[in-house]
DNA sequence: AAACGTATGGACCAGATAGTCCGAATCAGG
DNA sequence: CCTGATTCGGACTATCTGGTCCATACGTTT
């Protein structure tokens, strides 16, 4: 979608209805209450497209749990990669626009970040059996996703492809700390 | 600033002259060429203050160096909690909303990151015998930043301070994670 | 085909915003 | 006290924004 490259700000209706081939202003009025009404359509719509492709693999059922989140987590690095760094996080770039603009749109993407995060813990969860006691799923998600997030916004940033990759393994690595002795990851 | 909280885009010009208590347009064009121009002295400043202020525990030669790395990320998170989360980063929230809009704000944003990164590569090499020899202090420090980078973020949207000092728990055993056996932190 | 309700096009409005411009005030030196 | 230059104040312009409104096109039912 326009807003998540532009921004929410710098996206006009106009762009909008050019974009979509909208007939005109009555036209979007009609599907759209007010451009905020849009920009939590908007939120909603990019995380469910980002829970069908993205996180699908998290719930991949044939591949070992830490597998799969190192998959999970190569996914993101050649996406952005692939789109030249001009996006940055699904939702990164949205968060810190519009978290402050409006109590509805920082309710609902916390809400966003938490549904992430449950994707992940329950992948942690499953993989149980690999984990050290002190893991804790909760922790570990969030952490994994603020890093992430972190490490999206700074390439988007720098456009630096090796730090991205740095940034990466070195995810992986903190998750293989909480591997038991003795189980190949 | 004023700007670092509402951001960029949504701080008008008047409103940095009420805010700054100058006369008038012509007054603020005197000082500044274009509104463009202010952005990337603010951004200068703003790092400066955040130089002197923030990174000076980094720098403090009485302390252990790990300690001293410690004591810098319980710092921000403090700073966040005590402000309500209201902040995100100094330069998170800039670095989304400006990468984007203008070549010059993405290259400056750039060089603040790395400037950031090089004072913890610093206090890394100084660190560096309690290190293991695998520890890689440019790949470290960009991992530290990304990950406090979106810790912040991420407490901004949820407002939940739990999260935050969670993550910088995990950040400071991933950090421990590279020092040698039978070192004390 | 008439009548009616709904979708549509796009002119229009009010408010905000970056940036310009010119007249007035201030202050220097003679 | 006058003159000239520099700073200051704020009115003004052009443009863009979200949002409204109304007349018309269209389709459906009778």
């Amino acid at each position: 979608m326009l807003i998540a490259e532009r921004g929410f700000k710098r996206t006009s209706i106009d762009d909008v209805i050019e974009h979509a081939s909208l007939s005109g202003k009555s036209h979007f009025y009609h599907y759209f209450k007010s451009k905020d009404q849009l920009g939590l359509e908007v939120l909603s719509r990019q995380f469910e497209k980002f829970a069908e492709r993205g996180l699908a693999i998290l719930r991949e059922p044939m591949i070992e749990p830490i597998e799969r989140l190192n998959l999970f987590i190569d996914s993101l690095v050649s996406l952005q990669t692939e789109r030249g760094f001009r996006i940055g996080s699904p939702f990164g770039n949205l968060a810190s626009e519009m978290a402050d603009l409006h109590e509805g749109f920082r309710e609902r993407l916390t809400l966003v970040f938490e549904r992430w995060a449950s994707q992940i813990q329950s992948l942690l969860w499953e993989a149980r059996p690999y984990l050290t006691e002190q893991a804790d799923t909760v922790r570990l998600s969030r952490f994994i996703i603020a890093t992430l997030e972190g490490a999206l916004m700074m390439s988007k940033v720098s456009r630096d492809a090796e730090m991205l990759r740095g940034i990466a393994a070195d995810l992986k690595r903190f998750v293989s700390m909480h591997i038991r002795e003795g189980v190949a990851a």
